[in-house]
DNA sequence: ATAATAAGTTAGATCATTCTAACAAATTTG
DNA sequence: CAAATTTGTTAGAATGATCTAACTTATTAT
């Protein structure tokens, strides 16, 4: 069994390896916040026990068995958080903390109920999608809004980023996951987009925000 | 802030003090399936962050301080057992190890959520009084039915054991917190009494179980 | 293509938590 | 009370996770 420590590498290694194809030991390093000498000799001793794959001066990749084990901790991290915000009335924004130390829980059960009582959800509350309980994850392949197009209208679905900081802006905006948006237009200065939904005839996000909202096109 | 172990050490303390008055290296060790020295070196170590007192050769003793964290880890714990009995559908006998684990999270927001849900419990579902948030906690002193007499009728309040054999078989003669039970007979050979409850006119209850059962007394 | 920079590795140390072996103190018992 | 037993301590080692310093390999840029 991984210790707590070995989840938290292969968990980076995961998102890691989703969001920049392959990993090296300074990209896990700093995503872990710890030297290059402590990653480098953690990952000797995670292909030890079979979770990765790792020859000097290469790149790290996930063996089948590694990216199994990751997908069900993140499943455990989501569902955490779908149940947070659900059932125990936290913000999207508060629960990342207390599901970084939850998802380490070691009762099957546990998360069994929360999944039951949650009526087997897909997606967390930032649109990410939770894997199954053996580990597969859907793939969605959603827009970034800064792609889009004036005279669009779209959905908010997901984000790339989850920070408390961000949560937080977007809750000043009052912009939910569902949310339906109407773009505008675009500025091709700084490629900020003005849209409108709801009680906002008309908003103006920076490119640093749209590219961080996913979408999906409703005509 | 004390490590999940030091916690674990404190909680030991704590629960061991309030049973056996002074607690000893050795019950230490014993309680937490650690070796002698172990134990003693994480008490000299414990007192260097001031949550015990000791000296050589001498019983441990918590601070107020080691009082209080270890009386509000124990909160969190019967929170936990209350929260999944109460709210997830987990019974009795299968709470402790999950609680176990989740006790050492932080995160005082959950736990305060668990316990506004729970309505501000002041027991856990074996009847142990839940600290409250600043530690303290109320004693409560039952009668362990053992000592109880013919013809007294009593509520069974508490346990003095809570380990999954013991709570599954209070299960299977269906003896919950809560049930009222009339002393028939006390036979004086083994100490054994016989009750009545419910749809049980004549069970029989060893000294062994009678005297972990703790009753409030009717008349 | 060589020099400069970035990335990765090795060596050696530290800290927390644990152990066993050997010894010392305290307690119990004949 | 002295011997036997139990309890407690010290010493020394192991493991996991981390660090810094020094060195090596790989990549980038002039």
């Amino acid at each position: 069994m991984a210790s707590t420590t070995e989840e938290n590498y292969l968990k980076a290694l995961y998102n890691l390896s989703n969001t920049q194809g392959e990993v090296n030991i300074s990209e896990l390093a700093l995503s872990l916040k710890v030297s290059m000498p402590t990653a480098n000799s953690m990952v000797k001793s995670l292909q030890k026990s079979d979770w990765v794959i790792y020859e000097k001066y290469k790149p790290v990749t996930l063996t089948p068995k590694g990216q199994k084990e990751a997908a069900l901790i993140i499943r455990k991290h989501r569902l955490t958080e779908m149940f947070l915000v659900k059932k125990m009335g936290f913000g999207w924004e508060e629960v990342h903390e207390v599901a970084e130390q939850i998802e380490h829980i070691h009762a099957p059960k546990f998360f069994e109920r929360m999944d039951e009582m949650l009526g087997y959800p897909t997606m967390d509350p930032h649109g990410s999608p939770i894997p199954d309980n053996q580990g597969r994850m859907k793939e969605f392949s959603y827009t970034p809004l800064s792609t889009c197009k004036p005279g669009q209208t779209v959905q908010l679905t997901a984000l790339t980023n989850s920070s408390t900081e961000f949560l937080e802006f977007l809750n000043s905006r009052k912009l939910a996951l569902g949310t339906e948006l109407k773009v505008l237009s675009r500025e091709v200065y700084d490629l900020s987009l003005v849209v409108s939904y709801a009680n906002h005839p008309n908003e103006t996000l920076s490119e640093k925000v749209s590219e961080r909202l996913l979408v999906r096109i409703l005509k």
